[in-house]
RNA sequence: CGCGGAGUGGAGCAGCCUGGUAGCUCGUCGGGCUCAUAACCCGAAGGUCGUAGGUUCAAAUCCUGCCUCCGCAA
């Protein structure tokens, strides 16, 4: 088939990879335009340009589809590749009407969660933030609304314990891959059955502030653990500012000690005392200027005591 | 020129301000204890202190350039 790609971050590589292996004529590939972004503002490609680079395809990096030369622009090449399809996945924008429309097929979205849960922004984040037990990729024929097109597809995975949003997202990017193999494949053999969605299940995926991500121990543990899990929390502790990516529940363990205050579990793993005297086990955590570490080897230098005690960050703010 | 932190045996850190014996927690190797161990005890190996210069009788430590890594911000 014709395929015109439109994605953006890591997420939607493997779906590009896939087109491409599985023989379609991948025509174009649409990502965001390149951003001064990273340390010293260098101009960085999108993973998805880069990959498309890699593969031989031409890259189109529209600032807008919707107004403007560059929509008008875009609108233009579209309409001279006449493809079958558009598969759009992470790609950032809002296609307007007669994009959607413009294809044979019409344009097929994959989305990381299983609609109609979570539409939106950040529904992998969302997802291990509301501590949900599965999570899943859907494909859908694209509609005018967010995310409220026809189901095509779903693959479902469960969520672990210790579920990050990372390994979250790398599950259900190497998923995608899979989901718009299958789709494509009940596609061309007439065998898609759409599947309206059922607006009284859906509920949104806000998008994810940094704010969000400081943590507050003297909330529930259960809460501090998800925050952690799906968005990375920061503290600071020792005065020094400290970003915590992974962590799980002490399991059975409590403490009387105030909110915040380090919990020494054996030689290699340690806590951190919440709200309701419960523990939450730190697992992977980095210090500013530091690399990422784990328990132990974080333990190792930083000469931790039960005295110590993390505080959030809006408070060693206001203590300075 | 966005702001800032860091490079010290294999890992993570201290030492630097107030130059003069290479330290800590682990790991590794050898030995011991133990039914056993990721636990405990004893011992050992392993470092041109990122790099190039400068100051000095003497530089991990003070000064300058360069390289690399990271936090914030975007």
């Amino acid at each position: 088939m014709k395929i015109v790609f439109m994605g953006t971050p890591d997420f939607s590589v493997p779906t590009l990879e896939q087109l491409h292996a599985d023989g379609h004529e991948v025509q174009a590939v649409f990502t965001q335009p390149d951003k001064a972004r990273g340390r010293g503002r260098k101009m960085m490609p999108t993973p998805v340009k880069q990959k498309a680079m890699e593969l031989g395809l031409p890259v189109y990096q529209p600032l807008s589809l919707r107004k403007g030369e560059d929509a008008e622009a875009a609108r233009n090449v579209l309409q001279e590749l006449q493809p079958d399809l558009i598969v759009v996945i992470a790609y950032g924008q809002i296609l307007p009407k007669e994009i959607l429309t413009l294809p044979k097929h019409g344009c097929i979205n994959l989305h990381a969660s299983l609609l109609p849960r979570w539409r939106g922004a950040a529904p992998i984040q969302r997802a291990v933030l509301s501590g949900d037990t599965e999570s899943g990729v859907t494909a859908m024929q694209m509609a005018e609304g967010l995310d409220t097109g026809d189901m095509l597809y779903t693959l479902k995975t469960q969520m672990t314990e210790e579920e990050t949003a990372d390994s979250l997202h790398d599950r259900l990017s190497a998923m995608s891959a899979r989901v718009i193999h299958e789709t494509l494949e009940l596609l061309q053999q007439g065998g898609l059955r759409p599947v309206k969605q059922d607006d009284a299940q859906a509920c949104y995926a806000e998008k994810i502030t940094k704010e969000m991500s400081a943590l507050d121990f003297s909330a529930a543990a259960e809460t501090v653990d998800r925050t952690i899990r799906g968005i990375t929390g920061y503290a600071v502790l020792k005065g020094k500012r400290v970003k915590i990516y992974r962590s799980c529940m002490a399991e059975g363990v409590t403490s009387d000690a105030p909110a915040g205050t380090v919990k020494i579990l054996s030689k290699k793993t340690f806590g951190v005392v919440c709200g309701d005297g419960k523990v939450v086990q730190l697992l992977y955590l980095q210090a500013e200027g530091g690399k990422p570490l784990d328990a132990q080897t974080f333990m190792n230098g930083s000469r931790l005591s039960e005295a110590d005690c993390f505080v959030s960050a809006e408070t060693a703010e206001e203590a300075k």
